[in-house]
DNA sequence: ACAAAAGTGTTTGTGGTACACCCATGG
DNA sequence: CCATGGGTGTACCACAAACACTTTTGT
């Protein structure tokens, strides 16, 4: 969490605006404000570990506004539809989404001026696809690097950059998953339900950013009870060296496994 | 993060939907949502340390729905708002907004039937105030203290119970702060500008919810570079005891001390 | 002198990285 | 028997909690 990568979300606001006092009783929505509704679209930043690399499954806008951009999954609130509901439903379009191994809500970015055909506010979400899987994905969408410049390629004719406030969300959605792979075992999410420790510490190396060494990844999963091994292993490669032993993870929901490593409660409680 | 009291946000939804199939262009909102506006709302969660517990700012319904229930300061969202402008406006009727130390984000409700009057998703923040100040509040609005039960006393006629959803984000706001007080220097938000060891462990002891012990947090939060001595030193009281040195927070943003605890870079790079 | 509160020094323990070494297999 | 990759053992280190002890004040 929050460690590095650890989420500041919107702290980036500092105060401004004026006081105004009122009292006594105000109905919900009262003040300057014309209470007005608003467009409401859910979206998803869905990851998988493909080739070694950290991907986000993106789909290529066939029409204005940021026709050619590339734009995160999602699309408009259903009338009746909760927030998970409906990413989980707009997915479905795009991903098999018994696929999904994790799906958290990221934040929700509401600048007036996100949208340039009108108000809409976006709440984006988390989602996590294990590496051995390979969904059938639409033609106009393709899982892109989601390497520090996350999309745009200088010069290069294909992807032209992404449309609205979207880079910016994949960078939140980076951040999160990084910083909770230190303190849960959201690796689950990432890896098939088998793995050898090396598989492993390839996917925290590409969601990471930095080399992992296997040796002490498995002590440290070990340790917190996150993986257990399954008791088989994989024959040696055709260069030889001495079989992988098989690991699973223990759960396979969200779980924190590294709670306060600081101001923790006394002992005797 | 974290550590416990790491939130896990809306981890605790699981697959269901089912598998549809296109592909092509399709604009923003296709599917099987009817592309619909709904009523936006924006709520915070205000938190101060008062007389050693850590308090909401809550305020009390004088209509229905949820008539007589105690609900979290917020309203409508305004035309041409930013998320993070609307709820500082709307704070500022309720306490002076130059005394908010901090404001961020916590998650965006959308459950079709939170609000009885018809659709309302909802975004909520988090607002700290220092714990030397005593802005004033109108009369309709109290200071609740955010213990476990986050506020409904039974049996006692005063305070019935949390309006809407409001409890479960106030214990949202409280696993947060919790978490973000261990990696983070957050503190600063609580304390006033100037303090004593001794008071800042019982500001941590509040929000923490357990011990917290001063000698221990001096040197956690000075090994971190998050407090500097001013050099000065209040007078001991008529009980005697040598004089406590006064201490300051060296930034007042939120900045993260304590990134990676576990899984961190090898040593060159 | 004594009590009270603040502050320091020291011990102990834990959890993590780094690195050398041992093990099992294929050629 | 050697190269290759997996697995273990161990040294080391940073950080933090616990606690005894010292310092500085008021009465």
């Amino acid at each position: 969490m929050e460690r590095t990568g650890v989420d500041i979300d919107g702290a980036d606001e500092t105060a401004g605006g004026t006081l105004v006092r009122d009292s006594g009783a105000r109905p919900v929505g009262a003040a300057s404000g014309e209470a007005s509704k608003a467009a409401h679209e859910v979206l998803a930043v869905v990851f998988q570990i493909r080739e070694g690399r950290l991907c986000v499954l993106l789909w290529r806008r066939a029409r204005p506004p940021f026709e050619g951009c590339w734009a995160l999954p999602g699309g408009r609130l259903g009338a009746a539809e909760g927030l998970g509901e409906s990413i989980r439903r707009q997915l479905a379009q795009k991903v098999d989404v018994r696929d999904l191994t994790h799906l958290e809500q990221l934040e929700t970015r509401g600048d007036p001026d996100r949208h340039p055909h009108g108000r809409t506010l976006a709440t984006a979400y988390l989602g996590l696809i294990p590496a051995d899987i390979d969904p059938v994905i639409p033609r106009d969408t393709r899982w892109h690097p989601a390497a520090e410049p996350p999309v745009p390629e200088p010069s290069a004719p294909e992807p032209p950059a992404m449309a609205f406030d979207h880079a910016a969300i994949v960078g939140s959605a980076r951040r999160r998953l990084r910083a909770k792979l230190s303190y849960t075992n959201v690796g689950f999410a990432l890896a098939p339900p088998e793995f050898t420790m090396s598989q492993l510490s390839r996917y925290y190396r590409a969601a990471l950013g930095h080399d992992v060494a296997a040796t002490n990844l498995r002590r440290v999963l070990l340790r917190r009870g996150q993986i257990e091994e399954t008791g088989e292993s994989v024959p040696s490669g055709r260069s030889g060296g001495r079989p992988a032993a098989l690991f699973r993870f223990r759960a396979r929901r969200l779980e924190i496994t590294d709670a306060f490593a600081v101001l923790r409660p006394p002992a005797g409680c």
